[in-house]
DNA sequence: TAGATTGTTAATCGATTAACAATC
DNA sequence: TAGATTGTTAATCGATTAACAATC
């Protein structure tokens, strides 16, 4: 199995979101120029990114949706469903116990884990939540390799730690914390944090631009005022 | 103000919070050797990202935390808050509402609009919800510049518009929906899709390496068996 | 056939890493 | 002073874009 590169992983999921709008209008075939005009992604880009998934086109028609659609939820793995512990039930980890778009997308969320006794043993959108202390036990016993980080800050570390000891293989961080693990275990963050900051920054410089522009434009208009006198 | 890269934007916040945690135990200094060691991010890197914030360091020394902490922070525009409205005030959207992370990341949600009528009105952790109708008057009158998206995925792209028509000028997209907006219009993606795809594809690859691995050493061990036949 | 498309190979660009001079 | 560190310049690496041949 060759190692896609990350850049392309990321845009897969933007091209299959179209692809499936497609397939739901009835289109039979895509082309990759399309593709490109949709996501602002290079048309050439593109064209590697459906390579590496290893499907192939037909010349001067493009892609069948179908077998794009197929070639991409294979690349990653999102037709056969993984199971997922998900720790840390507060705000934003029962929002996504609920989260119903992750079924499509492979990943089966089938616990919660909750340190707050008042949270276990109920269920959160049809999820059962279980008790912190049991996590171990039935981590092992279900063979589920995928743990969804939903605690506060203070705890990632520490409960990172027990989901490896656990026999969770990947961890999926939404926490701000930088998990320090074991080399083999696989670690991806959502990170908001990186986000916002993109966010932040892009808009300061806009501001700034734009009170540029506005000076310039003043400026202009005086010249142009002298100009008139 | 220069443009600074959008990778480097993304790892600022890394560097933060291990600043942070250094400043909370009473560390005066840090060098950027240190940092290196804990993101794993390359030494060099590191170096380059905090030039890039404008502070300068101390040869042999290191960097005053405290410095360090400023710079980046008025780098990310983290230290005045600016105002944003949130949209759709379902799991997801009121699980944002109430997160007081944001408020030390210059991000103040002043209020949330939903098009459901029995959620407008209520008040979801001191955050008031406002009926939708009333977005374009309140953005306008208020002069919010930062929308966040959490809306169902078909009503993304319309209520985008609407953000845009009202005056905001950078949205802070936590649905799966690429959205087509004018050019000028800052688009920040949380994208749980993409990171997902990343997980499932490298836990993919790791189960063949390891099965491999697996298949070799009971070559190796058949090897051996024979070997001692 | 001509035009549109695929898919590959070469060129460019940007980000990362290596090497090294400067300094408290 | 010697060692550790900063910060810069050069080299490498990987990702993106450009050019082009192949084809239905």
């Amino acid at each position: 199995m060759i190692s896609i590169p990350v850049l392309t992983l990321k845009r897969l999921p933007q091209y299959l979101e179209l692809l499936y709008g497609f397939e739901h209008e009835g289109q039979d075939t895509i082309s990759a120029t399309r593709l490109a005009e949709l996501t602002g992604v290079h048309m050439t880009q593109v064209r590697k990114d459906i390579a590496l998934t290893g499907v192939v086109g037909i010349p001067k028609v493009g892609h069948k949706v179908r077998d794009l659609i197929e070639s991409i939820e294979s690349c990653l793995n999102w037709k056969d469903h993984s199971s997922a512990f998900l720790v840390g039930v507060g705000r934003l980890g029962s929002s996504l116990l609920g989260y119903s778009e992750f079924k499509r997308k492979g990943l089966n969320i089938v616990a919660g884990f909750d340190t707050d006794p008042s949270v276990a043993g109920s269920l959160v959108d049809g999820v059962i939540v279980h008790p912190m202390d049991k996590f171990a036990n039935l981590c092992r016993r279900m063979k589920v390799h995928i743990g969804i980080l939903t605690v506060p800050a203070d705890q990632a570390q520490a409960t990172a730690e027990l989901m490896v000891e656990s026999g969770i293989l990947a961890i999926w961080n939404f926490t701000p914390t930088l998990l320090q693990l074991d080399e083999g275990i696989i670690v991806e963050d959502v990170d908001m944090s990186a986000s916002l900051a993109v966010l932040s920054r892009r808009l300061s410089e806009k501001y700034e631009q734009d009170s540029q522009q506005d000076n310039k434009s003043k400026n202009k208009k005086n010249t142009i005022d002298q100009e008139k006198q």
